[in-house]
Order: C-alpha cells, then structure tokens, then sequence
DNA sequence: CACCTTTTAGAACAGCCGATCTATTATGGG
DNA sequence: CCCATAATAGATCGGCTGTTCTAAAAGGTG
C-alpha cells in the first residue's frame, strides 16, 4: 500500500554482477556504472577483511563513489551487497579458471594451473585476502541465504568447469567429478593453510601432491 | 608508571588453554575454572558465528559466566579470548585426532576417520559451525598475530600427528608429509564445501577420494 | 530549454559494542 | 575468625555502524 512504485532499480535483483556475455550493451545508466563498481569494490574489500569487519561506507570510501547512493542501488543493505560480491567474485574466478583450464596440456597441468590460479591471488595482496568466496560464505552461511546461494553457485560451477575439462582429456565422468570435487577442496584448503602461514609453499606443495593423485 | 602490579592474573598469557598433560594440577582457583569456561563457550561461538559477529558480552552470557570478570581475566580484551579460543579449539581437535589415528588399521582407514571426525562436528552443530581455527583465523589473519600464531600451531600439529601416524603404516618420512598436508588441506576445504551445501556429502567423498590418493 | 527521472549528498537516528572504572562480594590461607 | 586478595557486578563512556529520510543535484529526452 505504501508502495507506489517509484521506478525504483534493483534490476533483477538477486545474485547478478556477473563480467559475462552481454553483446549487445546498449548503455549503462551511469547508476548502473556505479552499481557495478560498488560491487568490484566489497568483493575486494571482503576478501581482505571479511563481510563483518568491512563497513558499508567503507566500500563507497575505497572506491572514491557516491555514499549516498548505496540503499539507492542495494535497497536489501549490506546482505545485499554480499551477495552480489560473493556471485561477482565467484564468477570472476570461474572466467579465469576457463581460460586457464583451455589452455592446459593435461589433467596434471590442468591442476597446477588452477592452483596456481588461487594462489595468485593471495600473493598479489600480499597474503592479506585469500578466497573471496569461502570468508564471507562461512561467516553468514549460516544466516543469510542469498549469500549462501551465491556461494554455492560458484563452487559448483568451478568443479564443472574442472570436471569438463578433465572428460575432455578422455577421463570418465564419474572419477573426472569425484577429482574435481577433490581438487576444488583441496586447493581451497591449502589457500587457507598458505594464507595462515603467509607462503605460497603449501599450495605449491599441494598442487604436485594433486598430480600424483591422478593415477 | 600508572601499574602498580595489582596482582592481575594473565597467566603465563598468550597462548594457553590447552586441556594437555598437567599432571600435579593441585588447585584450579576458581577464577581459573572461570576463564578456561570462557575459553571454551567463546570457542563454540566464534565457531558457529565467527569472531565480529560474536559479541564479547555474549560469550559470559552463553555460558553463564560472571560477565564483570571477562576484562579481570583476559585484559587484553577480544584479541586475547580469540587467540586462547582457537589454541583450545586447535588442542581439542589435535586431541581427539591422535586417539583416532592410534585406532587406525592402515593409512586409508586413517584418512577416513580423520575426515569423519571432522565432518562429526559439522553435523553435531547441524551446519552451523564448522572448523573453529579456520574461520577466525582467516578472519584476523592479517591483523592479529596472536590468534595467526594459534593457528598456525594448531594446523602444523594436526599435520605432524597424521604424519606420524603415516610413518608408523611404513610410509617413508617425506611422502607421509606430503600425503599429511594434502589430507588436512583437503579435510578443511571440504568441510567448507559440506558446510556451505549443509551436507555431509562432499566431505565422505573427499575421504574416499583421498584413500585412492595414497597409490 | 523544460521537465521528469535517476542519482547523490548529508544529516539524523537508534542501537550496539568494546573497553574502563569503581565498588562490592566471594575466597581461602593464617 | 580475620583479612588480604581474587573475583565479580554494574554503570558508564566514547565511538562506530547500519539504516532511513529529505532535499538537492545530475542526467537525458522530447
């Protein structure tokens, strides 16, 4: 009753921010711009700091945008954003682990390069952020859903991406899931495990030992 | 020049609270029963909430414990009950892992029930906590030492126990602490999985995944 | 240019949290 | 039983945070 419908945006709210295919982009309402960078902006900052310890003004401070409009563009607050970084970051990653796993030679590489993958990020924040996805999602998994979900998304998706791959180096689909699920595991682990211990060495570590799981 | 040694506690401070081998434990003053209960309700709910969503009144509260007394036992606030809380959870763990691994018929039984005994406390908080070392950790890793500190030791001495274990089997010194590394970075990653999906599921197929690895 | 919509600034609010302090009570050794 | 000390209650302070609201500015379309 209260609601006459002031054209509000949210778009089609939910888990959107995606980097992915969109041809014919006609134009981006400036909002819309904004919207979009507010989004890059959290997902950087969670993964540095965390959902909890990452205040929302701080998101539009770090990236020099408008405060004013945050509850303009995510009307649900911080929950909201949280989701949306979490499915950005998830897919962000899922783009570079494509074009990563087109390149690789064979399922041993194919497990070096996404370890490799993880592990980039954590040395170019100097070990200050590791997964995007994983710190926020245990944080809240437990409380908000829409997080949950976008979390959910996107390991799904990098173990397909993984599993693909690996059927297309002709392993049958079932051991292709089960090795995929076991390096999307054991790779988010030894993130954890290097981040804690500040080296990249348990990940390195970690992605040969993968290799040799291959047998 | 303002601290005329009031006969604060503190202890030997920094990282203590380990429920370890103290043979002549004479008489625990009380105030001393006090902060160990702190320690381990404060574990539980930085498990289950994570650390700034936890509140530091709330700890007190949730286990009935004299909230006037929090600051009298840990006076460096906040920081220090994470850092003694993720020590204890760390010794917990570490504990009922070497009762496990003495039960251990062969390494693939090992892998099998360390991952189980993990993925225990998953199901016993019904997905809502999952490992208490990782999420603070990674929370505060890049800001507090202390609380780094008492993970890393808590992850090295996870490790050395399966490594031991492994040696014991007859595997040679230096594959046992590889297959060690990848077991706990594997177990962790996909406890997170599991807890996210809210099933046990990925966490048993990891296990088996991971007895196939000790080819 | 005029006008409606989208977007933003900025103040204001309510609530919570961590930390500190003082006064009071319990504890336990002599 | 006494008394120093350990332990606790409770109030308080300062600061920060998420959210809401209103008015103003910017945008772009006819």
């Amino acid at each position: 009753m209260k609601k006459p419908q002031k054209t509000k945006p949210d778009g089609q709210s939910e888990t959107s921010a995606e980097p992915a295919n969109k041809p014919a982009n006609k134009k981006i309402s400036k909002g819309q711009k904004t919207r979009q960078q507010l989004i890059e902006v959290a997902a950087s900052l969670f993964q540095k700091q965390g959902f909890h310890a990452t205040g929302i003004f701080d998101i539009a401070e770090a990236g020099n945008l408008p405060k004013g409009s945050i509850y303009y563009h995510f009307p649900g607050g911080k929950e909201e954003i949280g989701a949306a970084a979490v499915a950005f970051a998830g897919a962000q990653i899922a783009k570079a682990l494509e074009e990563v796993a087109g390149k690789a030679k064979d399922p041993a590489d194919l497990m070096t390069k996404a370890a490799a993958l993880l592990g980039d990020i954590l040395v170019e924040s100097d070990f200050q952020g590791g997964c995007p996805v994983c710190l926020v999602a245990l944080e809240v998994a437990g409380k908000v859903e829409p997080i949950r979900q976008s979390a959910l998304e996107a390991y799904a998706r990098w173990q397909a991406i993984i599993e693909k791959q690996l059927c297309l180096f002709g392993m049958e689909k079932k051991k292709a899931a089960a090795q995929a699920e076991l390096a999307i595991a054991a790779i988010e682990g030894a993130l954890i495990l290097s981040q804690v211990q500040r080296s990249p060495a348990p990940l390195r570590r970690l992605a040969r030992q993968l290799t040799l799981s291959l047998a």
